[in-house]
DNA sequence: GAGCACTGC
């Protein structure tokens, strides 16, 4: 019996100082051995200068006089002192938990600690009787794009070697969504979880990689499920089709919830099942690494706060009151409707402010806020001045602002939640998790004590907040994950290995939507249609609309894509607050009404941005369109033409066709093949129901067709926050619906 | 009469 010797992390309080490495067989051959740290890392650190190489030019002196300059800041990071048991562990196992709290330095040291083990060069193997080589590369995933990019800016910068993809000297690269930053001389190539798992639709045993790190799993978006699962079939399949050669696997999380991934590697060789404890069962070693963070006290509130707004005025004004400058204050609230309710509290109290106290600077902060607003916040604080900022979610993981010793925690957050039973998605306030409350907390320690104040009491803290936010594919529309799966052969998707297996109603759901669009049979297997809508960067609705357009005799397509790449960004028009506003913006915006709907409203909005030429930010600003994602909608209208011209020969022109009624008809109908469940009828009553399940759905106020009655709306996002919302509503026919709703029935009777 | 956060060859 492998004894558990791992003690659970307090994840209540993380300053967990003890480091424990654990084995289960017992062998003790864990233990580091005597060598000396320094001399190991210059070895490491240095790569055998290439003839090519040492002939080049200053360039590379001054890269390596950069990472000689970075290399004593390195070493006193707290992974360091675990290079050498973890090597070993990996020596021995093929799988590596690592622990390792913020400022552990796990993201930029551990994927160089690997590059000089033997198992980490490239093999030959062979499979099924052909030579092929095998790794020689680490790939380490990170749910963000930012992060990866700046990972590896930074791990090339201690490598000391250029990074990119034109010079044959760069050992280190990136590649995320329009952005690929690699050389064939590559050695660490940081990637977005979803690129990994695109690169696993042409590769899916990772050949040229020796060693995957997955990086931030707490995290749990669906990609890093997937990829999960897909590493476990790896191993119940004994990497047979890398002619056997192991592929290593390091994952690395912030929060202790490590039982269920040892449990989850772990397992019968056979069946797949957890926790069996046989050859393959011992396969998983563990590593804890302390972080490196200062001690941030915390304050509860004696008694349950029922005014959290209130609360966090307070709180802000209180600590104002008594706190030393220099120290600015995070306040984490749950909207931007919040932030803005007490941004203005804030500033309406800052007027009386006593003279022996700071001024008070309020910065608001949430992803929807233009890039000039949100970069403010990261300017310097002016003298005798402390900023308030008041911050969503984005402030937990994304952004990191400086100068914040005092957090002020609300205690809630806002959560998308898919509601399988009704198919529609809802928007709701809800407790935060104990891990993201420490998490919250620890943003007041990064660079001296700090002090948390949490809006609800020590026993709420430990009663009423979940361990852990339920993972994504608990949340989610299923329809993207299964066709992922089913593109890379797995036709029972059921049972793939999933960390947390979704409830059986959301496969159902699922299912249903992917035979609607013709991306499976009735017997669950992929058609045609659906290997494209698999290989297309878009839900798997909007996808089936751009396939349906490619099919489509009318030669709508160039519209069509238009269409797609500004809906699957969100919502591209700003969101108007004051009255004034409002007015200036419906002027300005009537130029680019539709009367059939926000489709082709948003078809005009991206013509007119293309067709702008001269100065297209002052263009959005104009029109009250958020330039930021027009900016990312071209990125996808550009990368969506050059796939279509790579599959159907079609050449896209900037030339803009005028838009006939019936090319309007059209493209509607290429929607209605994606959305053609999402359909409501006009009632006697005036309301809209919906086709499917007679449910009633008002019109969203950001609608071009507000208030409008028409026989029939089609939309392509249903929300529920104050009311059922339709959001992206078009006209139909009823004509058009049937067509459409005809052809699904003969499909599943047939 | 209304907008949590990420992400994709």
């Amino acid at each position: 019996m492998p004894e558990r010797v791992y003690k659970r992390l307090d994840n209540a309080e993380p300053p967990a100082k003890k480091v424990k490495i654990h084995q289960h067989d017992g062998t003790g051959s864990s233990r580091p051995k005597g060598v000396n740290e320094e001399q190991s890392a210059t070895q490491l650190d240095t790569i055998q200068p290439t003839k090519q190489y040492q002939k080049s030019s200053r360039s590379s002196d001054k890269l390596r006089a950069e990472a000689d300059r970075l290399r004593p800041g390195r070493h006193r990071l707290p992974i360091w002192k675990h290079r050498e048991s973890l090597l070993e562990l990996l020596r021995q196992r093929n799988i590596l938990i690592v622990v390792g709290e913020t400022g552990s330095g796990k993201s930029t040291q551990v994927p160089q600690f690997l590059l000089n083990e033997s198992w980490c060069k490239e093999q030959s193997a062979s499979v099924n009787g052909q030579a092929v080589k095998i790794g020689g590369r680490v790939v380490v995933t990170q749910p963000r794009r930012v992060a990866a990019i700046n990972l590896a800016k930074r791990v090339a910068k201690e490598f000391g070697t250029p990074l990119g993809k034109a010079s044959p000297a760069s050992k280190v690269g990136y590649s995320v969504r329009f952005d690929n930053c690699v050389s064939p001389s590559t050695l660490i190539k940081y990637v977005t979880e979803g690129m990994l798992l695109q690169e696993m639709i042409g590769d899916p045993w990772l050949r040229q990689y020796s060693t995957i790190v997955i990086d931030e799993v707490h995290e749990r978006g669906v990609n890093v499920d997937l990829l999960l699962g897909f590493m476990k079939r790896m191993i119940i399949n004994d990497f047979d089709g890398r002619g056997g050669v192991p592929l290593k696997i390091v994952v690395m999380s912030a929060t202790a919830e490590v039982d269920m991934l040892q449990d989850f590697f772990r397992m019968d060789k056979t069946t797949g099942a957890p926790g069996a404890d046989n050859e393959a069962g011992s396969v998983v070693s563990l590593c804890s690494i302390e972080g490196r963070q200062f001690p941030v006290q915390t304050i509860y509130t004696p008694k349950p706060v029922n005014d959290v707004l209130e609360g966090c005025l307070k709180t802000v004004l209180d600590i104002n009151k008594k706190e030393p400058l220099p120290g600015d204050i995070l306040v984490f609230l749950y909207g931007q409707e919040a932030i803005e309710a007490v941004e203005n509290m804030v500033n309406d109290e800052a007027i009386h402010l006593d003279r022996s106290v700071p001024k008070l600077l309020v910065l608001p902060l949430f992803a929807a806020l233009p890039q000039d607003a949100q970069q403010r916040v990261f300017q310097p604080t002016p003298p005798g001045t402390r900023k308030v900022i008041l911050s969503t979610n984005i402030a937990e993981t994304s952004v990191t602002v400086a100068g914040v010793r005092f957090v002020v925690d609300s205690g809630k957050f806002k959560m998308k939640q898919f509601r399988m039973s009704v198919g529609l998605e809802s928007l709701l306030v809800k407790p935060i998790s104990k891990s993201s409350a420490i998490q919250r907390k620890g943003r007041a320690g990064r660079e001296t004590a700090g002090k948390c104040w949490r809006l609800y009491t020590e026993k709420d803290y430990h009663k009423l907040l979940p361990e852990n936010t339920p993972p994504e594919i608990l949340r989610c529309d299923l329809a993207h994950a299964i066709l992922n799966m089913k593109a890379r052969g797995v036709n029972d998707v059921m049972n793939f290995p999933f960390l947390d297996r979704p409830h059986r109603e959301a496969f159902e759901e699922a299912f249903v939507q992917l035979m609607f669009v013709g991306a499976l049979t009735k017997t669950g297997e992929m058609t045609a249609v659906g290997h494209r809508i698999a290989k297309l960067p878009l839900s798997v609705p909007l996808a089936r609309v751009l396939v349906s357009a490619i099919e489509d005799e009318s030669d709508v397509l160039p519209e069509v894509v238009d269409i797609v790449s500004g809906l699957s960004e969100g919502n591209i028009f700003l969101n108007l607050t004051t009255e004034e506003n409002r007015e200036e913006a419906e002027e300005a915006r009537r130029s680019l009404y539709r009367r059939e709907g926000d489709h082709l409203t948003i078809l005009k909005t991206v013509q007119a941005y293309s067709a702008e030429n001269t100065d297209r930010k002052a263009w959005s600003h104009k029109h009250f369109v958020n330039h930021r994602k027009m900016r990312a909608v071209m990125d996808i209208r550009k990368q969506l033409r050059s796939q279509i011209a790579n599959l159907s020969q079609y050449t896209f022109t900037d030339e803009i066709q005028s838009l006939s009624s019936d090319r309007a008809a059209a493209i509607l109908k290429c929607f209605l093949k994606g959305f053609g469940r999402s359909v409501a009828k006009l009632c006697t009553d005036g309301s809209y129901k919906t086709l499917e399940q007679d449910q009633t759905v008002a019109i969203h106020p950001s609608s071009v067709l507000r208030g409008r009655k028409v026989v029939a709306i089609m939309y392509t996002e249903y929300v529920f926050t104050t009311n059922s919302y339709a959001r992206g509503v078009s006209v139909v026919q009823n004509d058009w619906v049937g067509e459409v709703l005809q052809d699904w029935l003969k499909r599943s009777t047939e």
